[in-house]
Formats: C-alpha cells, structure tokens, sequence
DNA sequence: ATGTCTTTGTGAACGCGTGCACAAAGATGG
DNA sequence: CCATCTTTGTGCACGCGTTCACAAAGACAT
C-alpha cells in the first residue's frame, strides 16, 4: 500500500479490518508456542498452518500492521509476539469483573486463559446474598449491590455476563451506566447497549444448533446419495420416520 | 462471535447461506418466547427488534426456507417455530457426549441450554480416573478408556472438548475415529480433522482479546481531543502505528 | 558483483453478505 | 367488487473479505 505517510488523520480507527483483528489472536498464540521453543524466525506457510488460515491471507492481515517481515526469510518470531500485542493492547493489564458466579461463571473464575495474557479478574459479582464473601477460584463473591463502586475503584472497563438471561440486561445496563464500554456475554439472550458500547456474545446452544444443522445435512446427504434433487425434506436421517406434522398450517 | 470451522465449500447446490443457518437460533429463541406468551403472528420488523437484526435481512433468511409468511399479516408463530426446528434438526434428538470434565467441563454438563433443545447429554468422559463414577449433573463420569465404546453405544455424533489444550487434538482424533462427525472444541487449539467433520470453537481468551483490541481503540481515540469524562487514562497512549518504541528490533 | 533462490507484500478479481427500495400479494373496509 | 393499506419477497448495488498470482526485495552462493 503507500509506501508513505497514512493517508488519514489520526482520530480515524486505524485500518485494521474487523476480520484480521479476529485473527490476531489467533497468530499470537501460534507465535507464543514458537517463541517458547526459541524458533527465531518463522515463514508466512508455516504460521498459517499453525494458525490454520491460508498464507496469502495472514501475509495480508500483517501488512495492515506495517511490514514486519524479511523477503527470502520471513518473520521475526519475538518481534512479531510483540508487535501484536501492542496492537491487541495486552502490554497493558485488564481489570475484568464477571458477574452472575454460576456454574459457568465459577468456571470462567477459574478458568487460567484469562489470566494467561493480561487480563486479570477484579472481581466476582452474584446477586445471590448467600454467595457474598465465599471464595472462588480465591476471589471472594462481592453482592450486586457494590457493581458501581467495584467497577469505579479498580477502573474496570470490561464486563463478563453469566447470569440467567433474565438478568442479563438488567445486570448490562448498570454495568455499562457504572462505566464498562466492552462487555462478553454468556446469557443467552440480545443486549441492547449504546453507541460506543462493544458487545460480544458466546451462546453455547446456539453453536450447537448450528452443528445439529450441517449434522443433520451430512446425514440426509448420505440417503439421497447426491444433493441437488431433493427440492425439499431430505430429512429422515435413518433413524426412522418420525411422522411429524406441523402443529399449525399458515392459514 | 466465536466461529472456526474447516474450509469447506459448504453451499451445496441448494444450501441456505452459512450467515443464514447462524442466525436461525436466534430466530427461534425469539420465536419461542413469542409462543410463550401466546402471540399468534408476528410481523419481519417485530421479529428482527426481537432479534436484533435488520429486518430485510430477517426476511431474506426467511425465503431461503420458502414462503412461509402471509403478505400484510406477517409470519404465524407456531408455525415458523416448526419450520425453524425442523430446518435445524431439533426435531430429533440429539445425543452428546462432553469430554473433559473439569470446571468448565461440568458447568458445560450442568448447562440448562444444552438439554433445552434437542440435545442430550448422554455421556460425561474425563481422563482422571478419580473422577469415574463420580456424578456430575447427575450423570456418572466414565473413562476415556471407554470413550469409542460410549459413543457407539449411544450413537453419538456430537462431541463437545473441554479438555486442556494439549489433549484436545488427541481427543478430537478418537472422537472422529469413533464416529463423530461434528466437533464443538473449547479448548485453545487449532483442531485438524479430515473433511466431512465440521468444527466450531469457543474461545474465551480469544473473545477478551477481541475486546481488548476495541477498547484500546477508543482509548486511543478519546485522548485526541473530548473535554469532559475521562475515565481512564491508559497508559500506552500511544496514538499512531509508528512512533512507538519497540522492545525489540528484528535482527 | 552478479545471479539465483526464497519469501514477502499487494494489485486485482471474485464471491458472499448486507441493506435499500419497491413491486406484488393479500387483508381489510366500504 | 373496488380501493386502500399493510407487509412480504426480492432485484440490485455496494462494500468487505478471501484468494490467486506475481513483481519486488532481500538473502545467499559463487
């Protein structure tokens, strides 16, 4: 690209596209498994194939950092481990807080990839009374009704949500009225946040939905011997018939 | 967002857009809860809100499954419950097995979401056999000793890894081996697996750092010139890509 | 110095997903 | 039966992301 200055003022989002900063993490955790077997340098191929992406692509989502490799050589393994951490922001520390201290998020408590790479666990939110000052994972349970003052004293920015979906938005908007500007959402269901609010979600049944489709694809595939004539319901997975009717005809 | 799955190319002949199936769930929760409260039709603007997608977008994913709304009316609830279900196989029972069961693990077995809608937690694997017979959810913890029996047994072919990183790889193998042919993994590792296997990871370290990346955007931004809150200040506020020093020069 | 070989960085083409905007379809009321 | 109103279904254009393919850049040997 230009080979000069950026083109752009600075109060613009720098050019890194949403997909590449995806990706991003993935490269570092690649490089960290080299770095720690001193690999000093490492070609574009064979970090994509560590990182399980096509060459051409992780090549260009490096461009978009600067040119941080050697023609005829490749990449400089530390050199690379730091560069995208700089950009990922893991030279600093997060404070994190993650609230509803269910099964999961007892599990996320304990879970060491947070901590592995500069993020910290501030504190552990319930709204469960009975939980306040139990120990998880060595952090005591603190009740809901502290949620703005913990944010504010530890200056925590980033938000995890475990509770029970009907909690979820509740919890959300103080969160984000106490000051969180990113939030990770386990509960099943849509947080609506304002502008300048990032939210992501992990749903673990809907990825499982999303399998039982392409499963249940695979296994209606296998009877009609090949795809393309079935115009409908190539459903019976061997199984059987299962005689279902629709509960309601549209009218 | 957490996707990952193999490369593949995916639209058969007559195949619903992959953008389309991942959004199905979500159509279906919101669906649900209509049913619920027995709201009889709904129209595609109400949906999408309900949903948090655009709604000619809700409308386009719509007719991909056919024409199953009325003109003026909107789409019968029940109705589209049925069709919804029935595109993403929840008719049918799904059978899973979760290997690895420690914190997450067993919060995963604990998990309401997954028994909720045509998946079934058959089995419980864990390589400690100080945890077998051990229940968890009710459910006694077996052997990875057993594993290719269990899942012949049970038929299973949906596998959720929730083992540490260094297993998972080997876990997935047997898995495949056994017969399973769709692979949730929450473990961080790139899983390989031979074509006709389907992959979708959960990566909570990933999701943070994600997070990470926008959060020092805006921190980045804010510094250039806002009066008024500034909750706080980072430390490397460093603006532009170049100017800062890095710790290591490539060689 | 020069040539050869390796690997990066990127221009360009392509395909997918998104959202606008509108005509067609059907309900509803007179 | 006709007019009007609501909402679907979709043609189309646009932008993003992916991938190919190759010239440029540098390492390395002679």
């Amino acid at each position: 690209m230009a080979t000069g200055r950026t083109h752009r003022p600075a109060t613009r989002s720098r050019g890194i596209p949403e997909a590449t900063v995806a990706r991003l993490p993935l490269y570092l955790r690649a490089l960290t498994a080299l770095s720690e077997r001193s690999v000093p340098t490492v070609s574009s191929e064979e970090l994509a194939a560590a990182a399980g992406v096509n060459s051409a692509k992780l090549r260009k989502d490096f461009s978009y950092l600067g040119s941080y490799g050697t023609r005829g050589v490749g990449y400089d393994v530390e050199y690379l481990v730091y560069q995208i951490s700089r950009e990922l922001g893991l030279t600093q520390d997060w404070p994190v807080v993650i609230v509803g201290i269910g099964n999961l998020g007892a599990a996320l408590a304990n879970y060491g990839g947070f901590a592995s790479r500069g993020f910290r666990v501030a504190a552990l939110i319930d709204a469960d009374p009975a939980m306040a000052g139990k120990p998880v994972a060595g952090i005591p349970v603190q009740h809901t009704d502290d949620l703005e003052k913990i944010i504010d004293d530890n200056g925590v920015s980033i938000g995890v949500i475990a509770t029970p979906a009907g909690a979820a938005q509740q919890v959300c908007d103080r969160l984000v009225a106490a000051g969180v500007t990113s939030i990770l959402n386990f509960a099943p269901t849509v947080l609506s946040v304002p502008d300048g609010v990032d939210v992501r979600k992990v749903d673990l049944s809907i990825e499982l939905q999303i399998l039982a489709f392409h499963e249940q694809r695979k296994a209606g595939e296998e009877a009609a011997g090949e795809p393309g004539a079935v115009p409908l319901a190539p459903k019976d997975s061997g199984k059987g018939p299962d005689g279902d009717v629709p509960a309601v005809m549209p009218a």
